[in-house]
DNA sequence: AAAGCGGGGTG
DNA sequence: CACCCAGCTTT
């Protein structure tokens, strides 16, 4: 089995893909927002923001977040709640929460910066083997190879059939260029995109699209495909106002959005005493879904006489500045 | 409705 | 290895 990993290897090697990707990278890059200023800190936010998280959206949301937290300092004159404001949109916000204990300890015990060697920065929350050699590679241009889903396509597709994650770093071993660890990463990256989007893709005689769609696929294009059935959830949020202000929960009580202001659901206990004290009228029926739950939502709003203190109470001209998920957003719109 | 996104954490 | 975690955009 691995002497064909081995074999491959010596193909590639022989019809000098690393060098043909490298000269076609330097043509064909990616022109993204963060790679104008690269260090080890715009590396660091990048790659934690585009975990599970398209380009198009990180390209921004990047620029702002970047603004107001130019480096690993800048957060010390801030906190995690507005930290999140800046977050939101993103998703996955237990990564902003990571980034937040992260670079606490960076600022405490590594002097704002992130280090260079890998066993630290798998010490570090929310930085797996990915992300850690991702930081090496491209932020410190260290010879490391990280293998993303897209480098795992690249080279199942030239292979022909579905390669493991250690089968794929023998190859690497076989063909890095040691002294262009950040080109040749960003080069496999912009490579797996191009080859979605281009007809045809031919590197110094190297034909990607014939490699990658002649054998086996259906395979190929499977990669990390996994069916999980969807739990449903029937909530109702309430706008609860009093004149100009709006209540939020002061404890939350769902498992979902941890870290943001919560608006009062049907989940609280007061919910059934809302209803008999106060007016109210449903005002629209949301179906939201994130990973693996689907909620049914109905959104009520009630208008109430005195500001009852189970609550924390906003000014409706300050929502902007909480911080709140897409979902809270979209309910909070249907305030006039 | 479903797919797909430059994973992390735990055992 | 397997399994769980848990947002948003685009198709």
């Amino acid at each position: 089995m691995e002497s064909n990993i081995i074999q491959f290897s010596e193909f590639l090697k022989k019809r000098h893909f690393t060098k043909s990707i490298l000269l076609w990278f330097k043509k064909n890059n990616r022109k993204l927002i963060w790679r104008e200023q690269r260090t080890p800190y715009t590396t660091y936010i990048s790659e934690i923001m585009l975990q599970q998280t398209t380009v198009g959206t990180v390209e921004k949301k990047f620029p702002v977040f970047l603004k107001k937290y130019p480096n690993f300092k800048s957060f010390t004159k801030s906190s995690e709640k507005e930290l999140l404001t800046y977050w939101s949109g993103l998703g996955y916000y237990r990564r902003a929460r990571n980034l937040w204990s992260t670079i606490k300890i960076l600022n405490t015990s590594y002097r704002s910066e992130i280090p260079k060697q890998k066993k630290l920065l798998l010490t570090l929350p929310g930085i797996g083997v990915y992300t850690a050699s991702a930081i090496r590679a491209i932020g410190y241009n260290l010879p490391d190879s990280p293998v993303d889903i897209n480098i795992q396509r690249v080279f199942s597709g030239l292979y022909g059939s579905e390669l493991s994650h250690k089968q794929i770093e023998i190859i690497l071993k076989f063909i890095w260029p040691k002294n262009h660890s950040r080109d040749f990463t960003e080069a496999l990256m912009d490579l797996s995109s191009a080859i979605k989007k281009n007809n045809d893709l031919i590197i110094n005689g190297l034909d990607l699209k014939k490699y990658l769609f002649s054998k086996n696929q259906k395979k190929i294009q499977t990669i990390k495909f996994k069916k999980v059935s969807n739990k449903k959830i029937k909530i109702s949020f309430f706008i609860i106002r009093h004149k100009e202000q709006i209540a939020f929960l002061k404890k939350p009580n769902l498992s979902f959005f941890d870290g943001f202001e919560h608006l009062p659901n049907s989940q609280d206990e007061f919910s059934s005493e809302l209803f008999t004290t106060s007016q109210s009228k449903k005002i629209k029926d949301i179906k939201y879904t994130i990973t693996n739950h689907n909620f049914q939502i109905k959104v009520f709003e009630f208008f109430t006489k005195s500001r009852n203190k189970k609550f924390k109470w906003f000014d409706l001209k300050d929502i902007a500045s909480i911080p709140l998920p897409t979902l809270y957003k979209k309910i909070l719109v249907l305030v006039p």
